[in-house]
Order: structure tokens, then sequence, then C-alpha cells
DNA sequence: CTATTTATATTACAAATGTAGGATTTGGAG
DNA sequence: CTCCAAATCCTACATTTGTAATATAAATAG
């Protein structure tokens, strides 16, 4: 398994937009990028460039403009925050986890049956 | 509300040291934490130092040595670390975050009966 | 009182990050 | 072919973080 390079939490910000509209020229990714955040396209510039040297995208010349692809695939990269995550404050717990969230937050009631559905079925799952 | 200041993550180690056993002094904390990670003593002080700067941390004189308390809930850092992680990576919906997580991980049988139990207590709860 | 531990304070420095300005190259208009 | 707008490349700089060494202050052994 390739090593996933590490994100910053403003390179991710660019990533999210590759990701959903890949192949993306840099001319779009900022001005997508500019209606959300207050980036200047020069920050911009200079995320997707050190996207690239981290091996978070690549690109192709399209005369001469760039036109960039993911290197990463999404689920991989929130697969591994994910776990870093869960390993730095629930020692990978899950369950210590949601038992705090659960304490903390006020859940509706529909949001719970949702969260024990998809438990339900993953129930099921197992059991197939 | 005050603001929680931002806490990396070896300054969490310390912290976690701190939570567990406040007061406690700078050689405790030292000794406590050069056991589980390879810093050096120089390093650790360092780390309290900030943490004492940035408002995670107080002490109190005894004699030379100073003596911690956590100037910080770990709850209500938890709660913040958590809130963030949902929202920068989940939009801050736990169900997405659990639909991915059981999608990905093989959870045991007994993990999964696990966390239908707190949801069950947690759907119990709101009835009430 | 002075010397020696030994705690704390100060300084250092590289890598990563957020932010962006200035320099250079080049596709395409004419 | 030449020139220029626009794209990419290079440079800059303050902060934060991880790591640690050196300096200073002060408690206590003698």
């Amino acid at each position: 398994m390739k090593k996933l390079p590490q994100i910053s939490e403003a390179e991710y910000e660019v990533m999210k937009i590759v990701w959903k509209y890949a192949p993306i020229s840099t001319n779009d990714i900022t001005e997508r990028l500019t209606r959300t955040s207050s980036r200047s396209p020069k920050t911009v510039q200079t995320l997707i460039k050190r996207l690239v040297t981290k091996g978070a995208l690549t690109y192709e010349k399209e005369g001469r403009v760039f036109v960039y692809t993911p290197a990463v695939r999404e689920e991989d990269y929130l697969a591994r925050e994910r776990s870093s995550f869960l390993n730095r404050f629930y020692n990978g717990n899950i369950t210590a986890m949601m038992t705090a969230y659960l304490k903390n937050e006020n859940l509706s009631a529909a949001e719970i049956r949702e969260l024990r559905s998809i438990l339900a079925d993953a129930a099921e799952e197992r059991r197939e």
C-alpha cells in the first residue's frame, strides 16, 4: 500500500474540489475556491503546487494550461484521517468516541434512528 | 464560553498526563512521558512551557518546583476536536462518518453489538 | 556563606503551513 | 516572426511545531 501524502487543512480545500471536479484546470480550481474562501489566487496556486510536489495531485498540460487529477483516492485519505483521529483521541476505540459524542451532542430522534438503522444493516451484513 | 487553546500533537501527550495525574510536577511529567515516547527531557520542558503560555496549563510553585494543573477540561477539548474533525471531513454529519467507517473497517459482532447498545440507550434517554 | 546541584528561562533551528508578491515563460493574436 | 497577456515558476516571510542545547537562578549541602 503506497503511502498517502500529508495534506494540510488549506490544501485539503483544494483536494475536495479536485476530487469533485477532476480533471480541472488551475483557473477553475481557483475560481471555485475563491468563491467560498477568501484566499488570493496566488495562494491557491501555491497550494496546488505543493499538492503536486507531495504527490497528491498529478497534471497534464493542455496548451499552456495545467489540468489536475487526484493521485490519491478520497476514501483512502478519509480512512486515514479517521483512523488517525480515533487513535489519537480515543485509542482507536469507536465505541468510546460514540459514547462521548452521544453524551455531549443532543441528537434528534431521527438522527438516532438513522444511526441505529445503519448499525442494524452492518449487523445484517456481518451475518450473511 | 472561553476559547480553548490550540494544542499540538506533542503537547497533547503532555496534556494527557496532566489530566490524569494533576497536580503533577515537571519531573513527574517528564518521567512519565519519556517512559512511553522518546523525547528528551528538554523537549518535554519546552512543551510544558508552551502549554502554560497558551493557557492550557497553570502552575503553582512548591519550593522551586512547579506543579501543574490543567486549565482546560479534557472533555471540552475532546469535544472541540471531535466537532472539528466531523466538520472538516464529514460536514458535521456523524451518520456520514459512521457509514464510511462501517464500510471500511471490519467490526466484530461484539463491537457492533456494543454500538447498537449505546444507541439503544441514547434512544431511551431521549424518550424519558 | 559559598559551591554545587538542579529547576527553570532563554535561545536555536529546521520543517511545515498559510499567505502572497515578483519573475519568467509561452501560446496565440496580429 | 514579434509581442503581450496570461500561465506557471520562484521567492518570501511570519507562525507553529518538534526537537533540543545553553544560560541563569536558586535551594541546599558543607
